[in-house]
DNA sequence: TAAGGCACCCTTACGGTGTAAGGGTCGAAT
DNA sequence: ATTCGACCCTTACACCGTAAGGGTGCCTTA
């Protein structure tokens, strides 16, 4: 039909990756199609296979980059380490809500992937823990951040709706007594964020991640 | 075309969840569809709809069933009693592979899940936790057990397989040294088993579980 | 300068998905 | 006897990922 000449690719898989982390962010994952995807780059669906094997290739690279934003620790002290790069991937891991569901899919980790966790598996080392240990140690912190966050972003109220919602679940109290205390004394008393329970729970981690090093 | 006469209704919500809940043991949940999961049930894919408002509700009755298996912890020690359920935890989300994947997209906990909660809480309350610590520890345990497994459930060897894979992985020695120091002196040395971490870190939980009772 | 190959994007089509809309048939209640 | 609601069915729509194959224009090599 219509021949169009073209000096430079319009396309590229880092232009790619970064436009689908980007609509994902905005719609959410499961309105990120190739179709729509595409569309957004002005381009025919089809086309972006030529940069990419497969929806799942584009996933992976996806949660790549998002490793390359998790900050690598450097404090002198293991534990302000740990911490810095625990509060970095939460912050990650709330920039890109979609980046957890794709997480537990894929199991083919890219370069960068790679690449982080060799940086703090050398930093634990250099910390002065065991090589087991590092293991342990990284298994553990990662498995709290994970999972906390599991929860907390699936949380459907942030700080300020959080009062009203349980409010209205008080009407359960009758029939599940503890939670009813909890949400009364807890919940309704006072200011909440569930977030603060993030760094209560990793610095009693990290308090006990201590007896790891011997 | 053909006039059918029936006695008695041929579904139930219940029979449905099951059966869906064993295709998705089977084959994996992507291979859960409402048109397959009719077949199953040797009826047409719009007759599930009299019984469930939607796919999610379906998914929410699913995980609902899911926190059925899990066991109430009763030990009279809390250690023994968190250890436990964690490990009834554990061994549910293996059963049922595709469980965490619907967990963190899910926010509408159902009748058994809610149930569940109230008993643990309830069990820390016994134990001595205050009101605001049951929070902490609930919150802590649960984010180590699913986070754990969120990486557990994806890694593509078991116990036997492992230093196979990980010999492959042994050319990335160059790039990524501390990867290969860990890969060489644990996982290829003697029997390696990544469930072990599991309980590795939960005694460390556990440990910092003890330090928010004050 | 001519020819070949390759990078790049396009078109079409297939078999899947969840579900909105509406239809028919039956047993039970009025 | 009639109405009603529970229950299952049929059809159709708008999506999805991607296999297969096509065409155009630049770059390389002879």
């Amino acid at each position: 039909m219509s021949s169009l000449s073209r000096a430079k690719p319009v396309l590229s898989l880092e232009l790619i990756v970064t436009t689908a982390i980007r609509m994902a962010d905005a719609d959410g994952l499961d309105r990120l199609g190739m179709r729509r995807l595409g569309q957004e780059l002005s381009v025919e669906a089809m086309s972006l296979y030529h940069h990419l094997r497969d929806k799942d290739a584009l996933l992976d690279a996806m949660i790549d980059v998002v490793f390359i934003e998790i900050e690598t620790p450097t404090a002198p002290s293991w534990r302000d380490g740990l911490r810095q790069r625990a509060d970095s991937q939460r912050a990650a891991l709330h920039r890109h809500r979609w980046a957890l569901q794709v997480l537990e899919s894929r199991s083919h980790p890219g370069l960068a992937t790679l690449q982080h966790h060799d940086q703090v598996l050398g930093y634990l080392r250099a910390a002065g823990f065991g090589v087991r240990a590092c293991g342990s140690v990284f298994s553990l912190v990662d498995a709290y951040v994970f999972g906390f966050l599991l929860t907390e972003l699936q949380l459907p109220f942030d700080a300020e709706s959080a009062p009203a919602i349980a409010s209205e679940l008080l009407g359960l109290t009758a029939q599940f007594p503890h939670f009813g205390e909890y949400l009364k004394e807890v919940i309704l008393s006072g200011p909440y964020d569930y977030a603060d329970e993030f760094h209560i729970g990793l610095e009693v981690v990290l308090d006990a991640a201590e007896r790891l090093r011997s």
